[in-house]
DNA sequence: ATCCTATTTTGGTCTTACCTCTTTACCTAA
DNA sequence: TTAGGTAAAGAGGTAAGACCAAAATAGGAT
């Protein structure tokens, strides 16, 4: 009835389907730019026009958006919806800091543990430069570049695992986080994180994710978490004793 | 801050608005066929390249169809009004298939673990209706009653765990379900699913959630998403076989 | 150091030409 | 007369090139 689709395959719907799957698999990210249309074009071997028209059809179904002289870029519309109540929320009501911490511990558990069952070489590459990376940053004791390449280590990890929902979830999740603790920097300040601790439970997920242990990989990854849990709640009852001893003071 | 945006409308999109605006007030009917594209280009005044675009747009949002040296067409169905992005996704990479059942296994496990932990009397009274319903319908073997009352179901104890975020995702992930499902009932009723079978499913997850019992629960609802999961498998490669057999009946 | 301007980059549009598939009409043969 | 095939015309698909307009960037003037 329909399968003679094939037969003669439109290159522009060729086009729309490899670039599609680019956002799918995560190689192209919600707010990433793509390259510009004459460069994109030699790059897919297409003409400009059925680039415009693969690029067309995928913004009206919403995954692309076009400004004129900025750029292609992909929409962050699907986490849209989801980040910026959140966001809201979380600033809102602290309480939902632990509901955000349990879906965390889920989350990057399974991503850790799918990681090591699937991991590519490529990403396994990856996810050492992230690896790389964060050591030479936890070593200078830079909080503004460890929020970002904490971030990136976490979400290589995310796309190692190759399920989709759980790439996208995960960088949601994160971009809230990333928000979220860089406009409360001050406060981390006061924080006294273990730093060392942090970074060791980051190499024992490292290192399970590379040497294929998922039993490993997913319980170092929810040690972690739960690690950052156990110091938030510490820091939010220091703070607590704080402001109470400054009342003290002021009365 | 974003209301400017109507300063420089593109020609593309002025056109598919007029030929969307044709086709809603209905002097373009459903089945008819558009003028050549080189006519209806000199007819509103824009290139071909252009009007190449609007006529993209209207296809990927399902309005028009085209045929390689027919014509283009007006969508028959009108039914494709509105879709999710996910949905569409769904169809055209059937891989999404089993990342969607993984993230489900993952979080449905979850919320199973942490409604049997933390469930209020309310939340199992409301998980008892939903599952009294639940019996009801499969008793009836009404399938579409029973997409709705399953959805139903599960969400009540995606709420009972009492974790906006799971609550929220569960709530996502199911809608794009019940979507997918209900466009495909036709194929349903084709496929052997053993009502029994994911009743007493459902049954055990009710049971051990009612009786607190975290660690039970998660394994009956992960059981219940392997369970679907295999089912599917099964039904698609029974609808493989169909497809070689048809194939070779053709040929 | 700041602001403004000129240049570059990049998406948006148009023109033209050619290709491939579909449809249809016509012609030929049975 | 009719069935069949074939060629021409119609229509969508693709490509290349040129130019326009908006945005981003770099550089210079104040």
């Amino acid at each position: 009835m329909n399968q003679r689709r094939a037969a003669v395959p439109r290159v522009s719907d060729v086009a729309a389907g490899e670039l599609e799957a680019r956002i799918l698999e995560a190689s192209l990210k919600p707010g990433d730019r793509l390259a510009p249309e004459r460069e994109l074009a030699v790059e897919l071997g297409v003409s400009r026009p059925s680039l415009r028209e693969a690029i067309r059809s995928l913004v009206s179904k919403g995954l692309l958006t076009t400004r004129h002289g900025g750029g292609t870029f992909v929409t962050d519309r699907l986490e849209a919806s989801f980040v910026d109540p959140w966001q809201e929320m979380l600033n809102g009501h602290p309480g939902l800091q632990s509901d955000l911490l349990e879906f965390r511990h889920m989350l990057e558990g399974q991503a850790a543990w799918f990681a090591a069952e699937r991991a590519s070489d490529a990403d396994i590459l990856r996810i050492d430069a992230a690896f790389a990376a964060l050591d030479a940053v936890y070593a200078q004791r830079d909080l503004t570049a460890a929020v970002d390449t904490d971030v990136a280590f976490h979400q290589a990890i995310a796309e190692a695992a190759h399920n989709v929902f759980i790439g996208q979830q995960t960088a949601s999740l994160l971009r809230v986080i990333h928000g979220h603790i860089s406009r409360n920097l001050e406060h981390l300040h006061a924080r006294k994180l273990r730093w060392d601790q942090l970074q060791e439970q980051h190499r024992a997920i490292w290192l399970a994710i590379r040497e294929r242990r998922p039993e490993a990989a997913a319980r170092a990854a929810r040690e972690h978490v739960d690690f950052v849990r156990q110091t938030m709640a510490d820091t939010a009852r220091e703070a607590e004793r704080r402001q109470s001893a400054l009342r003290r003071q002021g009365a």
